[in-house]
DNA sequence: TCAGGTGCAC
DNA sequence: GTGCACCTGA
């Protein structure tokens, strides 16, 4: 028996939103040591992105055995946006490879009740190595400025150069129209802490990604005042959203390498 | 001579919102005893349609004949759109089979005055036959709620069985991500009873209908804070708001029988 | 291509 | 709190 009690709704709504465009069917793991996650490489295979809510994210977590449900995404969205923000939503599956997967939205204030039953898939598991290693450089900012960084110099170029000193963090585009340069520098707000731009650096690192699966990542702005964006030579970035007490969003890109750039 | 002087325009601008998409050219009629009705299938020729607005709705009523003028919808909105919400606006025609009616929009704030002059039409008169019977079921529930419940489950599927019991009433769909269910349980609130949901049922009553035109009778969520839904075996359902102290709109869109149900 | 919803600015 | 503009889904 699988049952996951949400009290907050508007989070596996928020969840669903930010990865609803990157992938299309995957698995959802469940497990009573780790609670709900996701791991899955995006549909064109070049991002990774790895959710999970532990169990203490839950109002009440019941999971008697570690199951994998194939759930299409574009499904999910679609009820998930039939529940209300300040909806509790209940998700109860059968204990082996059950076949459909049951979601309830409770609305307190209205006494109303919608349940729903999804169809499950079957999907492919892939065998993903997530690299958990420690980051050369990582830059905590806040999740909106960086949102917005993203989309702003997706208007001037491809690729965006992402230099991690320890003054700061440089973004660089260059493009038909000329060239941007954006820089955050090291500053933390005692006053307002998630207002923080923060640097934690052993080594400075620039690396170039493209742009389009920043703007993809950002999806999950809605989720975290701030983000981390963690790099190191030749390893994958990754774009953390954490989940206040519940879990967290993490996205990995690979850099383009010089060859990458030069075509681009 | 017909004089309708209405204070507040913004109730005939949404009344014209709420019908335009599904009539097009229809009569409406004025008698000093009804007020201004209007009664009429929609362009498909599925669903009816009934506004009343009684003479006590207006400032001023003056109607010396019965009267029937043939209006284009699409027309009359135009003109209504350049109503503003506040206007006060009067309706003007002459007795006998008038070709043109006159509207006026007054503008206190602005000392603004506006007249149009628009053509009428000979339209043929349908004679509709108004069920007015008493009905097994009826539930009274916060119009927002209900075309909130019509939205979401349009996202489902076509067709939603609604079920009124004593225990509430309930709107399933199934399509083909899934089955839906969405329970309004009876509840009364005292605080707020804008926000109950009521049941009055002498039978249990499940009927089926295309989520399409609900859909559409939603438009007229405006009107009224609530939306008092009777149905009644092998009968039209009725939709009613009600204009608060100016008379209702209804629409009636007859049940889907078992083959409609199973060809869909 | 159009309409609806959401987020942002005033 | 309202209106505008952008963006997303049908």
């Amino acid at each position: 028996m699988l049952e996951l009690r949400l009290s907050q709704g508007v989070l596996l709504k928020k969840i669903l939103e930010s990865v609803k465009d990157l992938l299309s069917n995957v698995n959802f793991g469940c497990s009573s040591s780790e609670g709900l996650c996701l791991q899955s490489m995006d549909s064109s295979h070049v991002a990774l992105v790895s959710l999970q809510l532990i169990p203490h994210s839950f109002e009440f977590f019941r999971c008697d055995r570690n199951l994998s449900m194939g759930i299409n995404l574009t499904h999910l969205s679609r009820l998930l946006k039939c529940a209300g923000n300040d909806d509790v939503i209940t998700m109860k599956a059968d204990d082996r490879s059950p076949d459909t997967i049951n979601l309830m939205f409770e609305n307190p204030k209205h006494d109303r009740i919608s349940d729903f039953e999804m169809k499950l898939m079957d999907i492919e598991a892939e065998h993903l190595q997530i690299p958990d290693t420690s980051y050369e450089a990582t830059v905590t900012m806040p999740s909106q400025e960086f949102a917005r960084i993203c989309k702003d110099l997706s208007t001037i170029g491809d690729t965006v150069a992402i230099s991690i000193t320890k003054e700061g963090v440089k973004f660089s585009v260059s493009g038909a129209i000329g060239n941007a340069n954006i820089i955050c520098r090291h500053n933390i707000s005692v006053v307002k802490p998630e207002e923080s731009t923060i640097i934690d650096m052993k080594e400075p690192v620039t690396l170039s990604f493209p742009l389009r699966y920043l703007n993809s990542f950002t999806k999950a702005t809605p989720l975290s005042n701030i983000v981390i964006v963690s790099m190191s030579h030749d390893l994958p970035m990754v774009v953390e959203y954490k989940i206040s007490g519940a879990g967290h969003m993490r996205f990995y890109l690979a850099p383009k390498v010089e060859d990458d750039a030069m075509e681009a």
